[in-house]
DNA sequence: TTATTTATGTAACGAGCATTAGATAATAGA
DNA sequence: TCTATTATCTAATGCTCGTTACATAAATAA
């Protein structure tokens, strides 16, 4: 590590990054304050401006390291390449883990339902860049979670004739759904228990289970 | 209708209430300012005030409001009686139509999406108020879902052996994830094509269906 | 008409918010 | 030590928002 010059920085970036997304993970962007965030980071106001930029760029920050590693595990899991029916089953069983407040990554900070989902959902005009940028992040695992069930397909696991496209919208649909739960406070056993009942679109279009 | 004394109210309380619950299913409790309201419904603060109390009590009204017309509609086709299946299934299809923009009941405001999903999921801690009533009313939907399941168990329509909780979560989940899908502009088209494929869990719960 | 009552609009108030001057402190280089 | 540079804190600034005093308008009752 090359020392620059002034002062140094009295904490850790990444660690009030990751104390920033505990906030916004719980509180939602308009529901978290700049006082939120200092309390929980232990400095003052100015010292994140200077280290983040704005509210803003702070968030923005937040979303993607989100992004790149909590929310990267589901993903992972999913394309395994253990075969569409184990990937998909454990990508949905991370998940609820997730949504329930089950770190899979140690270090990492833990919230209720799934931060994408739930911080930012509906804002005033002047933030709408946040909920259009998360709206965005879920239309991309929407169509990530497609794209696997089309390899699936092709590779011949699921037959010709199925519509991955529903059963991908299916499926977004039933996880999105899973994460309102977990915000509700529906506990992890419950929601695990939806898993058998939502495994059986997917196992009705697999060719060997053709009856 | 007697006339009361006074100066009479310029416009009418019931319209102001549907216009209100517009503004708010689109931008949330916290996103709507009382300027956004004064416009739609064109009178000045006061007399919001007047009519309706304060801010937080019209959001309470409007709520209720939601509840007893837009939201009940397809609680009213799952009690129909017609069958677990058809009742279900109609359910889902009313759901999806609502969520997508189409008016069931002529008159009434029209959002994307369902206003308890979205409108209050995580607010301000002043607000907190909100966001818990509307938690609440999602708890209330997702026990209505499962108690219908239950009395389909009763009536012999679905398998004694099967768990009608973990099925009724399950629809409870994907129902509020269509919600936020519709919010989030996939089609009315898309959506109602997963239905064929959500329709399975409980498919294979039923005592005929059985293979 | 006159008095009473209720509604309305203008214009302000006060609180909370994100953001930032400006002074001070802590480091590296000379 | 002295200078340049960067970080930090205190204290303010400007803005938006929900809410309300106050004067005025429009109705009924006498």
């Amino acid at each position: 590590m090359i020392r620059t010059r002034g002062r140094p920085r009295s904490f850790d970036r990444d660690q009030a990054l990751r104390q920033a997304m505990q906030v916004f993970w719980n509180k939602g962007y308009e529901g978290t304050t700049m006082a939120d965030l200092t309390d929980a980071i232990g400095v003052k106001a100015p010292s994140l401006y200077a280290a983040f930029g704005d509210k803003d760029a702070l968030f923005r920050e937040v979303v993607e390291v989100y992004s790149r590693t909590v929310s990267a595990e589901p993903l992972r899991l999913l394309q395994a390449g253990k075969g569409i029916r184990e990937d998909l089953q454990a990508m949905l069983r991370a998940s609820v883990r997730m949504y329930s407040g089950k770190s899979e990554l140690p270090g990492l900070p833990v919230g209720k339902g799934c931060m994408v989902v739930i911080s930012a959902i509906n804002c005033a005009p002047e933030n709408s860049e946040h909920s259009d940028a998360l709206s965005q992040r879920r239309h991309k695992r929407r169509n990530e979670i497609r794209a696997r069930l089309l390899q699936a397909q092709r590779e011949g696991e699921i037959r010709a004739d199925a519509d991955v496209t529903a059963l991908g919208d299916f499926y977004t649909s039933f996880l999105n759904g899973l994460a309102l739960g977990a915000r509700d406070g529906v506990s992890n056993a419950r929601l695990a228990a939806t898993l058998k009942h939502a495994m059986l679109p997917l196992e009705n279009v697999l060719v060997e289970v053709r009856s």
